[in-house]
DNA sequence: TCTTGCATACTACCATACAAGTCAAGAGAG
DNA sequence: CTCTCTTGACTTGTATGGTAGTATGCAAGA
C-alpha cells in the first residue's frame, strides 16, 4: 500500500492532508487484520515508510486511538488494541438500539423511493452470495447507511460506524464462518417490515439481525486467543 | 483558569499529559459557553495563554474537532462549532435510543443496591432543586452515569458523553428555563418505574423526559440565533 | 542461581522551525 | 472613485530536534 508523495502527488490530491490519508490507510488495515491485534508499530516506522514526518502520523494514531482501535503506552510504544469482549458487546448493544429506533421510524413512515432503493441493495448482495467477505462487508454498510440516511440520521450513522469499526474486526477473523445468504433473508425480512409499516416487526428483524455477532465471538476468540485481552 | 505548570507540577500530576489537561479545560469552557459558538481561537493564542508550545493545543484541538466542538478551517483559522439543530437533534435521538435500552435492561432485572444507589442521587438533586444549573446538570450526568453503569455499559457511557456535550451547550443556555423540580420528579418516575421491575415504563419515562430538550431548542435558537449555524 | 546496577537503545511527548494557503488592507493604474 | 494586483500578516499543516520515561541485556555481586 502506498501513499501518495508530496511531489507524486497532484494538486487535486493535496486537498486530502496527509493525517487523513494515513488514518483511512491504517484504519483500513487495522480492519482487515493485515495489521493484527497486539502488534507494535512505531510512529517513526510508519512515518519512515510512507515518507512522511512524525507529526502527521502521530495525530493519525491519536484519532485511531481515540477509536479505540490503537492504545498508545507513553514512553513504551504504539500496539493496535487488543479486541475486547466487553468493547465489541457494548458496540453491538449501542448500535443494537440506535438502528432499532431508525427501522421503526423508517417503518412508521414508509417512503417508496427509499423501500425502492433498499430492494435494489437487495439484489445486489444476492449477486454477492458465493463472493468474497469483502465485498459484502462493503455493501452490508452501504445497506445499513441506507437506512440512517433514509431517516435523516446522518450524524446517527457517524456513531454507528465507529462501533462497527469494533465489531468488523470479529466479523472479518469470522468471515469464514457466517453465512450470507442467512444475511441477505434478513436483511430483506426487515425491508419488508419497513415496506409493511410495521415497526414492531421492523424492530424485531434489524436487533435479532445485530444480535448475530454474539454467535461469532466466542468461536473467534477460540481461534485467536492472542488476539484478545 | 491556570493550567499546570511543569515546573509547579508534582510528580503526581506529571501523568496527566498536557494534551488531555488542554483538552478538559478547553471542553468544559466551550460547554459552559465561555467559548461561544462561533468565536475564533488559534492554536497560538491558546499556547501562550498556557504558557505551552502550539503542538499539544494543536491536538487538543483535533479531539475536540472530531467531538463535533470545534470546527478546524485549514489555512484559515479554529472556530468554536456553531450549534447545529440538526447534530443537536441526532445526538437527542441516539441518547435516547441508548438509554432506552440500558433502563429497559435495568428494569428487567432490578438490583436492590442500585436502586438504593439512585435514589440517594434523587435526595442530592432535591437538595439542589433551586440553586445553580450548573450543580444540577453535575448531579444529572451523574445520576445518568449511574444508570449506565448499573447495566455495565460504560463503553456505551462514552458514547453518550460525547452526544451530551451538544446538547449540554443548549442546555447551559437554557439553564433559566428548564424547572429542576420537574426533571427531578421525571427522574424519580424512572426510578420507580426500574424499581417495580416495569421495562415498559421505564423506557416511556426516560424517552419522555430525553425528549425535553426539543422544547427548548427552538426557544435558545430565536434568543441566540448567532449561536446558530 | 538469582538479584541488582547500569549502559544502551528504544518510545512518545513537547518545543521549535519552516512551508503553504488565506485574506484583507493598501498602493497604483485606469 | 473604482478596480486590480501586490504585499504581508495572519492561519493551520508538516518537519525536525531535544527530553524524559521505559524496557532490555549484560556484568558484577550475593
Amino acid at each position: 500500500m502506498q501513499l501518495a508523495r508530496p511531489d507524486t502527488a497532484s494538486l487535486q490530491t493535496m486537498r486530502v492532508s496527509v493525517v487523513d490519508q494515513l488514518y483511512a490507510t491504517l484504519r483500513g488495515a487495522i480492519i482487515d487484520n493485515d495489521l493484527s491485534p497486539g502488534a507494535r508499530i512505531s510512529e517513526t516506522e510508519i512515518a519512515q515508510h510512507y515518507g512522511v514526518s512524525r507529526q502527521p502520523v502521530r495525530e493519525a494514531f491519536i484519532k485511531l486511538a481515540n477509536e479505540g482501535l490503537l492504545e498508545i503506552r507513553p514512553q513504551r510504544g504504539t500496539f493496535v488494541a487488543k479486541i475486547s469482549r466487553l468493547a465489541v458487546m457494548d458496540a453491538r448493544f449501542v448500535r443494537e438500539a440506535v438502528e432499532a429506533d431508525i427501522v421503526k421510524l423508517l417503518a412508521q413512515a414508509p417512503e417508496p423511493t427509499l423501500i425502492a432503493d433498499l430492494r435494489n441493495h437487495l439484489v445486489r448482495q444476492r449477486d454477492i452470495i458465493g463472493g468474497s467477505a469483502r465485498d459484502f462487508m462493503e455493501a452490508d454498510e452501504a445497506f445499513h447507511h441506507t437506512l440512517a440516511a433514509g431517516a435523516g440520521k446522518e450524524n446517527a450513522w457517524r456513531v454507528i460506524v465507529e462501533m462497527k469499526a469494533q465489531m468488523d474486526r470479529v466479523r472479518f477473523l469470522s468471515s469464514m464462518h457466517f453465512s450470507v445468504a442467512r444475511l441477505v433473508d434478513q436483511h430483506t425480512q426487515l425491508v419488508d417490515a419497513i415496506a409493511e409499516g410495521d415497526a414492531g416487526g421492523a424492530e424485531q428483524a434489524i436487533r435479532f439481525h445485530l444480535k448475530g455477532i454474539q454467535q461469532d465471538l466466542p468461536v473467534i476468540e477460540q481461534e485467536h486467543p492472542e488476539y484478545f485481552r
